[in-house]
DNA sequence: CTCTCTGCAAATCTTTTGCAGTCCT
DNA sequence: AGGACTGCAAAAGATTTGCAGAGAG
């Protein structure tokens, strides 16, 4: 399997973290957040945050659980799952299931939405956007007259290299 | 073979039902894939057939048991998740994830392919299709080299009951 | 007869919840 | 000080699996 996952220990890696700058945006509007809702800044959601925001996206509770393990191993699954909620409460998130059991979380703020084509055989993932797609849905749900908040448009099927592996392998 | 508590006749149920030759068309496609996978025809998996061809589409494997149970109490809840998973095989159904926790089946077998609108206050469901959104998938599925094998599209929010009470609670 | 099925109970797997001690503010 | 937070263990909810007896072909 290749996805492509973030490792724990990236340091030499660190240039392609957003920018400070950017992650402090985001640690404001987290905080800010927190403060509105008359809940507390606490170390673990500082780094549970932090290492969301460090993922390429498509991180499940575990995975995070595990990077973030990895930097302090006295935070619980408990913790990780209940910021997580949180991150989304304040539109730092967006869930994402793509079709084995697991919630998956993505970047929201500052990153343009994306839909997903998705390799059932290795579980690649390609992200695409179609703003033909994105009015059309619009248009359809006025048509109902639905109040569309989010979607999630996901395209299953075989990746390229798979597809050829299939075909490759048929001519056996 | 537990046949005890049921019926033969259903006579009540019948005008429900797809048309007889419809769903006969259904049960040869179903035992027909048995056949060709050295599988055995049972009555259960009969009768979870049929509960399933007479249900609307979009049930769980848990609102489908409850049906079947009244038909059969004898019927266990594996033994349908089982032949869910056949159903899907066969191309008789797929499975669709809507929201909340549960798998949905729905019909496939000379059904048009749809897509939903969700509101997540009520769990109304719409069903809708567009050409355009179809052809533009196709379109971006091919620029990747991907071979797609199924889609899913939902747009979640509010239907226009929940969104007109929406808005009047506020106005309060 | 043999190999598949079935239903039950137990097991999985991911996510949630109850609780008692700990930490922000 | 006081309510919010945390981590552990247990619970929950959906689906799967091991197994021994029953059934289809």
């Amino acid at each position: 399997m290749h996805r492509s996952k973030t490792q724990p220990g990236r340091s030499n890696n660190l240039r392609t973290i957003p920018g400070a700058g950017q992650m402090q945006k985001e640690k404001e509007i987290f905080f800010d957040h927190l403060r509105q809702s008359g809940l507390k800044r606490t170390s673990q959601r500082e780094l549970i945050l932090e290492v969301f925001l460090e993922t390429e996206g498509h991180s499940s509770a575990e995975d995070l659980y595990n990077l973030i393990k990895a930097r302090d191993p006295l935070v619980g699954v408990t913790t990780v799952y209940r910021t997580l909620k949180l991150l989304v409460e304040c539109g730092l998130a967006r869930e994402e299931h793509l079709g084995d059991g697991r919630t998956r979380y993505e970047h929201l703020y500052n990153h343009q939405h994306h839909d997903h084509l998705i390799c059932t055989i290795c579980g690649n993932l390609i992200e695409f956007y179609s703003e033909v797609i994105e009015n059309k849905q619009d248009e359809i749900a006025k048509q109902y007259g639905f109040r569309p908040t989010h979607h999630s448009l996901r395209i299953f099927g075989l990746c390229a290299e798979c597809d050829a592996k299939r075909i490759s392998a048929a001519a056996v």
